[in-house]
DNA sequence: TCAAAAGTGTTCAAAATACACCCATGT
DNA sequence: ACATGGGTGTATTTTGAACACTTTTGA
């Protein structure tokens, strides 16, 4: 017999992106990772994945990524799994790698995983990785779908991650380290008013080295485009920076 | 009624494909770039699609590529399709980038050629390109499969292709690009001995630009993995340049 | 002897590296 | 007054860029 409650309830269980009515491509997903930094270190936004209709939390993090839609690209893709799993929108992402592996997904605390949010659990994956680099103070996370919950989570503390995952930042972490040497991205990181110290720790946490202060200082300074505010850090107990910020238009023009 | 006439005749006009018992995924496939060079100028290599069980040559030509196994990784699917298509094997070949656009083998010329190819030819998919450079008198080319021919064609003559692989070709020159200023790729594009002169001639083909020959040999030699022979051109009216070959284990214990 | 490409050195400017002390602030 | 991190200059070496003439060979 038909009964309005029992309505009610399937509806309330339907996962959320089965109510879209776009086609799910089987075989190929996206993943994101996503740097961030803290004044010390980098980090990566990881999720926690939740077990399926329940409330469980899966203890197994992983990089926010999931399945394509057929009618999508694979950018578009990258930024609409990124939103829906953390909340942050219109990110710049780049593609990194493309990860194939016929048993990428298979070991079993993937696949007890898996079975709980798709419909085709078992159906081979390739999964393209984007990364980008976001200025936390600039967005707020707002996790749903099977998100949990999105977490930052230092670099080097990161644990084992699910399905291949921890392969995944690896490339990630050494596309950046390739990029940073042409491209000035650090300023993508930072809050909008940085000091010079803060710009060099976040390089030598991407490449994992230091410098000596007075050389890195004269490099940054000899661009044009890294340009002093006429501010200084208040409250500190230490002789005050100067602060700077990164010209977007200075920049390209060059 | 049965007549073993049509047996033979079926098994005459299956494809070469379909002949494995590999099942085939029909949403992700491998196209390759492989580079050569004429001691002028930059080639890549290219198939001519045969049109199905005819003997027709479809006139538009494309990159080597075809779908992948279920049960093999990205880089073995490369390796396979090239070998398959060109008789290519044993090519170390490095992945580039993934091509994901809804629409990219959906032009009518393309669906022509995919239905008398592909059991789906109206599927998503998707390609993941690999690049590689190869020293065109090591290897001979032996297509087959779905390949009539392989042919040689220069960078700067490369005609409208099939699907999108014009974007894709222009992706694998600008990582080629980029990937000479880190490693000295050149040699594997040139003969097991090689002048100065040619290594400077690839070099201006790839970054296309021109360099200066005094500091372009001082730069090259000043490398201890460039090493002269005790050897000079033979049969050349002018006067005769020195062979150099490339020490691939000086490079490697630099 | 001529044409064609090989081979060769110097100068200048810019960039990379190494290195050590004083300064401004809060506590 | 002291602890903390900010800020600065010089000397040396290495690298990049610009530039023109002589040499060796075959035809």
């Amino acid at each position: 017999m038909f009964n309005i409650m029992n309505i009610s309830k399937v509806i309330i269980f339907v996962h959320p992106l089965a109510m879209t009515d776009h086609a799910v491509n089987p075989n190929v997903s996206v993943d994101c990772v996503i740097f961030g930094f803290n004044n010390q270190e980098l980090e990566v936004l990881l999720i926690e994945r939740s077990a399926g209709n329940t409330e469980k939390v899966d203890e197994i993090k992983a990089l926010p990524g999931n399945l394509i839609y057929e009618d999508e690209n694979l950018d578009e893709a990258a930024q609409r799994v990124l939103c829906e799993l953390t909340g942050l929108s219109n990110i710049y992402l780049e593609q990194v790698y493309t990860f194939g592996d016929p048993n990428r997904i298979s070991k079993k605390h993937d696949q007890d995983w898996l079975r709980s949010i798709r419909a085709h659990p078992e159906a081979r994956v390739i999964t393209v990785a984007y990364t980008s680099l976001i200025n936390k103070q600039r967005f707020n996370l707002t996790p749903s779908s099977f998100a949990r919950n999105a977490v930052w989570v230092k670099v080097k503390d990161v644990p084992q991650l699910g399905f291949d995952h921890n392969e995944i930042l690896d490339k990630a972490l050494n596309y950046l380290k390739h990029k940073i040497y042409l491209e000035p991205l650090g300023y993508e990181l930072l809050p909008d008013r940085f000091t010079l110290a803060q710009l060099q720790k976040l390089y030598e946490a991407i490449l994992v080295d230091t410098f000596d202060k007075r050389n890195f200082r004269r490099k940054i300074l000899r661009t044009s485009f890294i340009v002093p505010l006429n501010e200084k850090q208040k409250g500190v107990a230490h002789k005050p920076a100067s602060l700077y910020r990164f010209d977007k238009s200075l920049f390209h023009q060059i």
